[in-house]
RNA sequence: CGGGGCGUAGCGCAGCCUGGUAGCGCACCUGGUUCGGGACCAGGGAGUCGGAGGUUCAAAUCCUCUCGCCCCGACCA
């Protein structure tokens, strides 16, 4: 493509709500331009892009034998209603009217639909196994867009479904699209890390997601140093604290702290001069559907972890007490909550439960009980309800440490079960003549959020630096000045380049060096070619990677082996493991 | 949905408090000088001040309503 020709809107000035590195590095050059709130254009650059995940993601679809499929956006609502999805999705479906009146909504996912063809084809456990995805926009009217690409209520899904007859059969399907999430992730060049997940209320048994590490990364998760052990926070589980030593009789009796004002952990700690670990913090949360509320005691360097508790509880998910709420079943200002004489269900996490002369609140206002101790002052059921922090022992192994790590959410992939196909009448008959629900699994990835993920991964000051794989060009050449020698050395350097299969991006525009420098270190492209009339006298052209951070450091190539050279460069980089 | 904030030229912003000719930078157009890391000079085009209503002799500015957008929380690819 020649720049001068090429619809490519660079700016100066990213937009002044950009927060994220990817969308004001979309924005400014020139990939995407928003349209509403989570809601994009692509301009060329940027379907380029789009169009090598996809690429990527279908061949390793393809790969591990899942066949592509097509199926509409636009639902009659009989599908969302016969699942309960209509009420269940609430206000993120996008829902409308046909000029009969009658309803329909905007796919936010497929399952209904998959599972409909499902029970019209899928007759025999013979006709299975079977996998089916698509390539799809998704609607979702998320309750905040944000991020640029991250978080759109119009994006690019890749969704894949399995069909099995049997248990087995389900697990070999979900491994075998565990590894072509591998690849595909090794093949876009990321640093991701595969996690244990929560299947979220659709009940799933076995979940993970592909995260992708980025600091500024909106998803938690902790990995071993040791084993392979890495989760969620969401679901982390952590290695049970050892019994302590001094038992509960040992322990001096309860005594009463004055603590003014001081309601907060680390306010509590300094008046009273001892460590937030010698503390313990007590919430309360009202179940859904509940009005009880429900007392959650962690130790006061620890966080709840608020899945845990709804899984506790047994329930779909928790909220925070209001103030109104905690005033009532304390009888104390916010800060002063604590179990002893607590009148209610009380959860102890195992952690707080090993504290043996706590600190808590006397729920009573400004002030506090010391010595505290679990079994003797209080009682509550000992369960795991903190989240999992940097230190942690892990629950997998005997010897190793989590470490906590940010994440992006980029792919997920479920083993659904029968929720569907169940709900739906998506059966077969079995080898024994039975009639038996399909065995689903889901497998997601978030085509154009990998775009923007891929771009948080790779950048700096200056702009993107795209792996080889996803570049929208592999080769970006600059031709300095309007001398004929160095433009015909271009156009046949451009022409070579594309003889070979390499992807070029001319930039023969009458512009000073110095743009286009700039936007080519804000466009990203991983191969940069200089051409110039000093270098060209002398047989050379000038190659920088995009990630040389010198910029005056380059390699001089002789011209006539600059296109082969460049070739192999960039085969050698789309090479993976 | 709770809390906070913003809508003025294509983009980034000032002006609003204290009503009175709508401004700056970038981008764009013309001419000239420049040319290896976002050049300079001169000239020029471009704005229903988000929308509706109200107060006033007079509204970008004050009041009411409304729409849109962004940020912090609960959700997800």
């Amino acid at each position: 493509m020649l720049f001068s020709r090429a619809l490519i809107p660079t700016v100066k000035e990213a937009p002044g709500d950009a927060t994220s590195a990817s969308h004001v590095f979309l924005t400014r050059a020139g990939y995407v331009r928003k349209v509403g709130a989570g809601i994009y254009d692509f301009l060329p650059l940027g379907l380029r892009v789009l169009r090598k995940v996809e690429r990527i993601v279908r061949s390793e679809m393809d790969r591990a034998g899942a066949q592509e499929v097509l199926m509409p956006v636009l639902l009659p609502c009989e599908y969302y209603k016969e699942t309960g999805r209509w009420d269940v999705y609430g206000d993120v479906l996008f829902r409308l009217k046909d000029r009969k009146s009658s309803d329909y909504n905007l796919a936010p996912t497929h399952e209904e639909i998959v599972t409909d063809i499902a029970r019209r084809e899928i007759k025999s456990w013979r006709d299975m196994p079977q996998n089916l995805y698509q390539i799809q926009t998704k609607f979702r009217d998320e309750p905040r867009p944000r991020g640029g690409l991250l978080r759109c209520r119009e994006f690019i899904m890749k969704d894949a479904y399995s069909f099995d007859a049997t248990e087995e059969g389900a697990k070999a399907s979900y491994e075998t699209m565990r590894q072509a999430y591998v690849r595909a992730f090794d093949r876009m060049g990321l640093r991701y890390r595969m996690v244990a997940a929560d299947s979220g209320a659709i009940g799933g048994n076995t979940s993970a997601e592909f995260q992708v590490l980025v600091d500024s990364g909106e998803d938690a998760i902790v990995a071993c140093d040791k084993c392979e052990y890495a989760a969620n926070v969401e679901v982390a589980t952590v290695r049970a604290p050892a019994a302590s030593a001094t038992q509960a009789g040992e322990v001096a009796p309860i005594s009463r702290l004055h603590t003014p004002g001081a309601g907060a952990i680390d306010d509590v700690a300094a008046v009273l001069k001892v460590g937030a670990c010698d503390m313990l913090k007590s919430l309360l949360y009202v179940p859904g559907g509940s009005t009880d509320v429900v007392m959650v005691v962690v130790r006061g360097d620890h966080s709840v972890n608020e899945i845990q508790v709804a899984r506790a509880l047994g329930v779909a998910e928790v909220f925070f007490a209001t103030e109104a709420d905690v005033k009532r079943a304390t009888g104390a200002a916010i800060g002063f909550a604590g179990p002893v004489g607590f009148k209610g269900r009380i959860l102890v996490d195992r952690a707080a439960a090993a504290v043996t002369a706590g600190i808590a609140g006397a729920n009573e206002t400004d002030w506090h009980l010391g010595n505290v101790s679990h079994g003797r002052d209080y009682s509550g059921e000992v369960v795991d309800v903190r989240l999992a922090a940097t230190g942690d022992a892990c629950a997998n192994c005997d010897a190793g440490t989590l470490t906590a790590y940010k994440g992006i959410e980029a792919g997920h992939i479920f083993i659904l079960g029968t929720h569907y196909s169940a709900k739906m009448g998506a059966t077969f008959l079995d080898e024994a003549q039975q009639s038996r629900p399909v065995i689903m699994g889901c497998y997601g990835i978030g085509v154009s959020r990998l775009v923007a993920t891929a771009i948080e991964q790779h950048n700096d000051a200056d702009g993107i630096r795209w792996p080889m794989s996803l570049a929208p060009y592999q080769v970006h050449i600059c031709s300095l000045g309007k001398d004929a020698a160095v433009l015909d050395a271009a156009k046949q350097l451009y022409d070579e380049l594309w003889a070979l299969g390499v992807e070029a991006l001319w930039d023969d525009r009458d512009e000073r060096p110095g743009v286009k420098f700039k936007d080519a270190d804000l466009i990203g492209i991983p191969l940069r070619v200089t051409i110039g009339g000093k270098g060209l006298a002398a047989g050379n052209i000038e190659l920088k990677p995009r990630t040389e951070p010198d910029p005056k450091k380059a390699e001089f190539i002789p011209v006539a082996s600059a296109a082969a050279v460049l070739a192999a460069r960039v085969q050698s980089a789309l090479q993976v493991g």
